[in-house]
DNA sequence: TTTCTTCTCCACGAAAAAGGGGATTTTTAA
DNA sequence: TTAAAAATCCCCTTTTTCGTGGAGAAGAAA
């Protein structure tokens, strides 16, 4: 019997761990090496227990996928990562790709296409849910891009967000309300809105608060 | 060997039922009679296949959990339905109560409280997850509650969301600015808030949009 | 060195929202 | 039928945001 790609599920809910668990069961190609519930127990886990792939879920208790994603390809180079997530969180999958994710997968994948994924990804190809592919095939205009913000815009917005006046928010940031004013308008050309309400609207969409 | 319970799994994720049929596989009083991956398909399945007690995923592709508790409790009386979702979806506890539930389960409820739950829903008790009774034991103000909206309101903080000015809405809904300037202000007022923006991102987070 | 980006600040005017009232009709529920 | 609740409309004032435009300083990248 030849080696099976090992597999590392990072994933809060035992609910979809089990269930990877099951799914994968008869793969012939790979078997689940551990798992964890949180990113930094997975980042502890892997040190011993070496894996070839993992399937980390977008939203954990305390590292966001993103994050975890740039910390495995750190100290661990040679895995390789898919991402797992649900439907609703398509802004995602560009960023974890850049982040270097081998692949995404929707948490509605079946068993056959799970062990697809991750024999692509060990091969160092790159998988892609036919959803989440289409998602991204998209045109541009079609599917809105989230807007690269400054950090300064981004502490902005979040204020914003929070019901803060430019005037409050100038006072908190130590700078002129004109210019927290200049950021905002900065921010609504970014986003391609007219107002604050579906600035915050589009923003939260974008899990960007 | 006595009777098991039937039980139905409702959920959009292959993943989540492979998991919790996994859970369950040893669990001497359950057994799993069914699922579907929608809420119209469930309605359906249980024309058929009678069950004791319902698992419902709060989100579902076609009908909301609060929805479908509804409508099941309408064409099944006797089955009882346990809410199933993760811990990001708080604010429904309560509606998902309302609507007829006989408790709330966190999607990282392991073998043995999915097992407790599910007999406790079957003979009429209420089964809370810790901490969605930690949620709802909180006392009011340190967990802000849902204002109870009108449908108009419904309707005007949905264009208000789209970035639409109160000209703009008037228009759309044949009513005066003024009418809409009313609810906007009911509007803030129910969300304690001070501006749109805040008032946007709360209820936003409280799925509210 | 030069260019680009970011952050900072400003002016002027128009539009919109917020704060604080009040009032009438239509629906709904008791 | 009668009292609430919801939806409608109105006035006035102040505050805030939005639109359009410009400009200087600091730092990074080319």
């Amino acid at each position: 019997m030849e080696t099976q790609i090992k597999t590392f599920i990072i994933d809060d809910h035992p609910m979809v761990i089990e269930g990877i668990r099951m799914m994968l069961q008869h793969a012939a190609l790979v078997e689940i090496s551990g798992f964890a519930n949180d990113g930094y127990a997975a980042l502890e886990a892997l040190k011993n227990t070496p894996a070839d792939v993992a399937l980390v879920d977008i939203n954990l208790p305390d590292l966001d996928g993103i994050e975890l994603c740039k910390k495995l390809k750190e100290r661990f180079p040679k895995i390789k990562i898919l991402g797992l997530s649900t439907f609703k969180e398509r802004s995602y999958i560009t960023r974890m790709i850049d982040a270097g994710a081998s692949g995404y997968l929707l948490k509605n994948a079946n068993g056959e296409e799970l062990e697809e994924a991750i024999v692509a990804a060990y091969k160092g190809r790159m998988y892609m849910s036919m959803e989440a592919a289409q998602t991204i095939a998209k045109p541009v205009g079609q599917q809105p891009d989230i807007p690269l913000l400054t950090s300064r815009e981004k502490e902005v917005l979040a204020l914003i967000a929070d019901g803060l006046t430019n005037n409050e928010i100038a006072q908190k940031l130590y700078i002129s309300p004109l210019t927290v004013d200049s950021h905002r308008k900065n921010l609504l050309a970014k986003f391609g809105v007219k107002n604050t309400a579906a600035m915050i609207k589009y923003a939260l969409e974008a899990n960007l608060l």
